[in-house]
DNA sequence: CTGGCGCGTTAGGAAGGCGTCAAGATGGCC
DNA sequence: GGCCATCTTGACGCCTTCCTAACGCGCCAG
């Protein structure tokens, strides 16, 4: 998980922001001006910190200039101001970008994970752990005590739907749909087939799965 | 000196680029279209890319994916679109900025020196060793323990896209598009036959390949 | 009690992917 | 023009994967 930084004096602003990156799983710490926007990022080091140019206390560049002196993470920038010279003088202060207000937030958002992406190459690993087995969803490895689990394509991508929603139930319709594609909402066989085989690859004791769960008449559910 | 590579189709725009550039002491490269700019990026590696998205020939983010196979410079995006869901698609597909048009030549200057100056540091060490052979990015050279290993480009090529990406699964699909261009994406023959090449010169007993790992009907896998 | 239904399990044949080899193309270089 | 390295293309055998059908079991309703 992330540590985001939000520099923001704006209340109304900054509970959105938070409200929105919380929500994604960002470890997030506010500061309402410049001083204090110091003091929490060298108590609590953010990976990230977003920050208004608008502050009460002092101008934008000082706290990126502040910042700078020590910290490495990437720093966006927030104004409301749009001219280039703006721009020009927060980016060679030594922010990474300059997002305008007013900005949407899926933009944000976006900016957010290309700044991490590029300041931590390769820590952002979506992997799913169960005391049986550890999935790997980037690199599409599976685990078990005994080493790497081979999983042909269709299972694979059985194990994968159930998988990226966890203790969702998933009715077989779309199980069957996605996997073979639509005309097929009625083979409720070809799953059997290969829960079955996931199971035995997976499960410690195939026949009372513990992971890979039926829910009969309705559909499979995946378990940590 | 850092080479900068321009992906634009509009004459005019690409020239007024290249002269600022220039002007600042900056290697250009320049293309025209998505094909042509992915093979100018594997003759001269650039440190940062202007890619404009309304390219002739492919989309934008295919560009980027393209580029993103083997490549880890920054990408600033251009775009007269300035849609979020067109921002958020690029951004995501691994481009670092976005710059919506028209824009002040100043701004995309400063965006440009931001995008160096945090690549440039952490340089990352490009060399990769197994137990069976080394491989060093930075000047396309593969050792093993008789001495250097001669591959030709296209081997190269094949190698390096697996190889940046370590312990990841990597598709038939990407592979071909990436090293053949797109249109090739069924041309699997191709990729047996150069993996297999690739295993008689790197592994010790390329009928039992430990690093270059087929997984069937998904694509192949390097492991250190 | 009995038949139907859904689920798990197994096995075998068909289809397609994979590794391998070798024979043309292609293009650069002398 | 001829030589060489490289890239394409086709053919073959082997092996994996997928589909399909069959059977057994447990549950529930009739």
């Amino acid at each position: 998980m992330s540590r985001v930084l939000i520099v923001e004096d704006d209340r109304q602003l900054l509970r959105a922001l938070s409200i929105n990156l919380r929500a994604r799983q960002y470890d997030v710490d506010a500061a309402p001006d410049g001083t204090s926007a110091l003091a929490v990022a060298g108590r609590r080091p953010p990976d990230l910190v977003i920050l208004d140019l608008g502050l009460p206390d002092m101008t934008g560049v000082d706290v990126v200039h502040g910042l700078r002196g020590w910290c490495t993470a990437p720093i966006i920038v927030l104004s409301a101001r749009d001219t280039q010279g703006d721009k020009v003088a927060a980016l060679d202060a030594g922010a990474d970008d300059y997002v305008t207000k007013p900005f949407g937030m899926d933009e944000l958002l976006a900016r957010i994970r290309a700044a991490l992406r590029r300041a931590s190459p390769g820590d952002s690993a979506p992997v799913i752990r169960t005391d049986a087995f550890t999935i790997d969803l980037a690199t599409k490895r599976v685990t078990n005590p005994d080493g790497d689990v081979r999983l042909t394509p269709t299972e694979w991508h059985v194990l994968e739907i159930l998988v990226r929603h966890p203790g969702k139930l998933i009715p077989q319709k779309q199980l069957l749909q996605e996997v073979w594609g639509p005309g097929y909402e009625s083979e409720t066989n070809y799953l059997r087939v290969y829960m079955a085989q996931l199971r035995r690859k997976l499960e410690p004791d195939p026949s009372r799965p513990r992971h890979l769960l039926t829910e009969p008449g309705m559909g499979y559910r995946f378990t940590t």
